[in-house]
DNA sequence: TAGTATTTACGAATTAATTCGTACTATATA
DNA sequence: TATATAGTACGAATTAATTCGTAAATACTA
């Protein structure tokens, strides 16, 4: 049943997926230009990061035309899912509680965002008496 | 006013560093007995480690006895805010919201754990109140 | 005291990530 | 067509992080 496995992306290929979940599939040159404008890079080295992600099926591409077109072979959410996971064992110990708590606590959140959350916590505390009355309690 | 920064640490930088917020000042022996709890480790690497952290400042240590004492010279909550800043940007495109939404959404959360946001969102609010009325929008 | 164990210091190998130069090919244009 | 432009492929240098071996010093123990 061999699950597909995403592997970590490294920051630099975070950078490049961003590009292309919020754009769709693009081109080197389209990538390369993005990138620019967050920093100094030049375009072999977004051409060899994207062509390592290739390898590492990160993307996907189409090479029908002479320029290649890169699309992104990873959801986002899935992503960063993954990414999640691993940053709250690693910086926190495991707790996701405490990141939520730090990430609401040490910066600036509008009253529309807390009703977001609001609502999210409702639907939430609705599942749990649902699914499970007694189990109040996380793993 | 040399701002005290912090450099950010590497994924066994931060292992070493969660022993030592956990458990207080440690020699090398008892962090290495913790890593290696968690995965194979030599004890020379431990060291080695620890000496590049008192370099970058990350530890402190007491070498007043043979055996060395290293304490964390970063505090857990200001490292924990770092890393989370060049998260957010680097994998949720610097959405803290998203970031928050996900983290709440993917995992069980107990009551107590929901009672808990929703006081963090009562206080978040009374202050937004308090301070700036027309100010509920952030940035 | 002689030998064993523990510890520190430090050089250096290894691995992964990032970066770019250069060669080559295809396309556009003067 | 000949020249310039834009693209891909790929080797390789660089840098950072991780890992460990070995030597030297100190402390323990038989």
């Amino acid at each position: 049943m061999t699950k597909k496995m995403i592997p970590k992306p490294t920051e630099s290929e975070l950078e490049i997926l961003q590009v292309l979940w919020q754009h769709g599939p693009s081109t080197v040159r389209f990538v390369n230009d993005e990138l620019s404008q967050r920093r100094e890079i030049g375009y072999t080295t977004t051409l060899k990061l994207l062509q390592l992600m290739l390898e590492k099926v990160l993307v996907l591409r189409d090479d029908d035309t002479r320029t290649h077109v890169y699309r992104a072979a990873v959801r986002e959410e899935e992503t960063q899912g993954l990414l999640l996971d691993k940053f709250v064992d690693s910086a926190f110990g495991g707790s996701a509680m405490k990141l939520v708590m730090q990430a609401l606590g040490n910066r600036r959140t509008s009253r529309e965002e807390l009703a977001q959350i609001r609502r999210l916590l409702n639907d939430i505390e609705i599942q749990n008496d649902t699914n499970s009355p007694a189990n109040d309690a996380a793993q």
